[in-house]
DNA sequence: ATGGCCCGTAATACGGGA
């Protein structure tokens, strides 16, 4: 079974590409991150007719996530509500960043993490909050789905080996700085592993390339697409790649899919 | 050594991305 995860950066822009690449990857689920677009308006059709199910939830312009599978989506639940009170969530459910379904026994969640900004803004703050409610999320969904997996655009480099560039800490660059890392060491000791790295270890393995400065053909790039697992999808696992080939292409999205491959 | 981009919405700019 495979679980991919790829932010299209909008799938209407994106489209043929997805679908192209599911007929060479015809992965069982791909989650979807910035789909940029609303439910309505979301092309179900053509993902139907490859074989897929789908589940979405979509805003105007920004963000967006859903969830492909083969085989049936059952429980899907949107956003952090579901799960936590509404009191905790606030004001956190209305950007559409988080999506949830059980697929064939594994409960798959999709997430966009915030970007952050610049260091220190409101959208920073909003990050750290975020991956905060994240942790109270999976504490929770964990007792009830001990074969999680959870993965898309975390917008987070956990170390060193996962940017061209190491950034010091005093550079403060968003996505590398101290705080949001230790935001995600608070979430990983739930028991989840990151699955590329019980694969991989040396660096210089990337998921994101920014569109400017040529930064793909310089392997400039930021490994910030991920998957978490439980351990007992960790025992499954017999591999996790990054499928480089779609930044090639003409109108790329900036990122590329990652899959995940359990036995 | 550094870096010029791309998306949607609206419009021939702007906010956002990371």
């Amino acid at each position: 079974m495979k679980i991919a995860t790829w932010n299209v950066n909008s799938i209407r822009t994106r489209q043929t590409q997805v679908l192209d690449w599911l007929q060479q990857h015809p992965v069982e689920v791909l989650c979807l991150q910035e789909t940029k677009v609303v439910d309505d308006s979301f092309p179900r059709s053509p993902f139907a007719e490859a074989g897929y199910e789908m589940c979405i939830s979509g805003q105007k312009s920004y963000n967006g996530v859903a969830i492909l599978s083969r085989s049936s989506l059952e429980n899907v639940t949107v956003g952090f509500t579901p799960i936590l009170d509404a009191e905790t969530v606030g004001i956190f459910d209305d950007q559409k960043r988080l999506i949830a379904a059980t697929v064939d026994g594994i409960r798959i969640i999709s997430v966009y993490v915030p970007n952050g900004g610049a260091y220190d803004s409101d959208k920073y703050h909003y990050k750290l909050q975020w991956l905060q409610l994240l942790r109270q999320y999976l504490e929770s969904s964990i007792d009830k789905y001990p074969n999680l997996c959870i993965c898309g655009d975390f917008n987070l480099v956990p170390d060193d080996r996962d940017i061209h560039k190491p950034a010091r800490p005093q550079d403060f660059i968003v996505g590398t700085t101290t705080a949001e890392r230790e935001a995600l060491q608070e979430i990983l000791p739930l028991d989840l592993v990151d699955a590329f790295r019980e694969f991989t270890t040396e660096g210089g393995h990337y998921s994101w390339w920014d569109y400017r400065a040529a930064s793909f053909r310089r392997n400039a790039g930021w490994r910030i697409d991920h998957h978490y697992i439980t351990p007992s999808l960790r025992d499954r696992a017999v591999a996790c790649i990054i499928d480089k080939q779609p930044r090639s292409q003409t109108k790329p999205s900036d990122h590329v899919p990652v899959i995940l491959e359990l036995k």
